[in-house]
DNA sequence: TGGCCAACTGTACCGCGGGTACAGTAAACA
DNA sequence: TGTTTACTGTACCCGCGGTACAGTTGGCCA
């Protein structure tokens, strides 16, 4: 498809494999894990139906490889921008509403919009993948979890938050908003939707700790 | 499968179409559209190919169907909520805020948790269907937004928000919420995280028009 | 009573794609 | 020189979407 890391100067198998995952997973997140098929994935690369069996005994091997690279790539997008946004400010609060504001920068940024997220790809396929696949999915959105959890408790030691909300509640609504976020700009086709849920989503951290400054 | 709408006492057309709409559903929701197989509903539904085809030309009429019955269906259950809702506080804020609770109730009542949002499904599929059914995916959740920001609107005449939030924004979010709730409910396999982020949203809408009591 | 029509069944067939099973090979490395 | 890595080539099975019809059955209507 003329995309970086196509058929281009490879050779040396890690080099095929990741090609193999490179071109699988726009095809996930465009048509589903079911109707990507194989032969469609060996004619971007450039390879025979028995080389992709060399690097994935099976289909649902592909699957787990393709979720867990692209964990590990949240993690540490996730380690690099709050760790700049920490350079930036030494108010947990304040590093934590800056680490957001470029998380939203970076969505606006991309250039089709967000290509969309496989773990809720995942979700909505649940039954084609097996235990291992559907562990991985759930220890990946429980790291989020905890990595939002530890920055919200790091700032409510700060800033004492309104008694009534659960910062656990809340470090899930981060992913709750960045999932539907970009459910609503795929399905609307703007892809300014996203960045404008992080935003306010932001706001409500601001007001749970802050105050709206009205009452 | 025992279910409700399956072989049972059937007959005469319409019903054999519903229960294979029912049939396709759900399926649709666990392993997706491509891997729900044709074979497997006349099964489940109990009739023979020729049967599926003389309901449906092809599949991508059985998605259409499917999508267009999902949306109907929201509709309704979104209208009899918030009229109720209405019925039982005149306030626009307070009616919206009950309505938001009776939907949070609602969704922790669910026996097996949520089964899943079409919308979000095809959403992540969108290569598979064609440009009718994507254009019903995208009218339904506009009109969710406009349905919600009718709402906030309404609530803006009588609180005056604070001035830096978009109230179409607040309206996607609570698709955002709602469909992201869902993902994380069936990711992390724990019902009450739904019904929870929808309370979240509601602590925002009341902080964004009545404050935090806070500063 | 006859005829029409909706709602199917039955049969037969095509092509694609996942998956299996090997045997062979070219280049790099030790 | 031999082994390992990273493949290619060939051949084959089966499930499934989809096509194409011809035939059947029960209910309603004239």
């Amino acid at each position: 498809m003329g995309d970086a890391m196509s058929e281009a100067g490879r050779r040396k198998g890690t080099d095929t494999r990741e090609a193999l995952l490179y071109a699988a997973e726009s095809s996930v997140l465009d048509k589903g894990f079911a109707a990507t098929s194989i032969e469609e994935l060996i004619a971007d690369v450039g390879i025979t139906k028995s080389g992709f069996f060399y690097h994935f005994p099976d289909k649902s091997e592909l699957a787990k490889a393709l979720l867990q690279r692209y964990l590990d790539r949240e993690e540490t997008l996730f380690d690099e921008l709050f760790a700049r946004a920490r350079e930036l400010h030494d108010d947990p609060l304040h590093a934590f509403l800056i680490g957001l504001k470029l998380m939203a920068e970076l969505m606006a940024d991309l250039p089709g919009g967000h290509p969309g997220c496989l773990v809720a790809s995942y979700c909505y396929q649940e039954k084609m993948f097996n235990r291992d696949v559907r562990e991985l999915n759930r220890e990946g959105v429980l790291r989020w979890r905890d990595r939002f959890r530890g920055y919200l408790e790091e700032i409510a030691d700060v800033y004492p938050p309104r008694a009534d909300v659960s910062l656990e509640d809340m470090a899930d609504m981060f992913s709750a908003i960045a999932d539907g976020g970009i459910i609503l700009s795929k399905v609307v086709r703007d892809a300014t939707l996203l960045p404008k849920q992080l935003l306010l989503y932001r706001e409500f951290v601001r007001s749970v700790f802050l105050g709206t400054g009205r009452n």
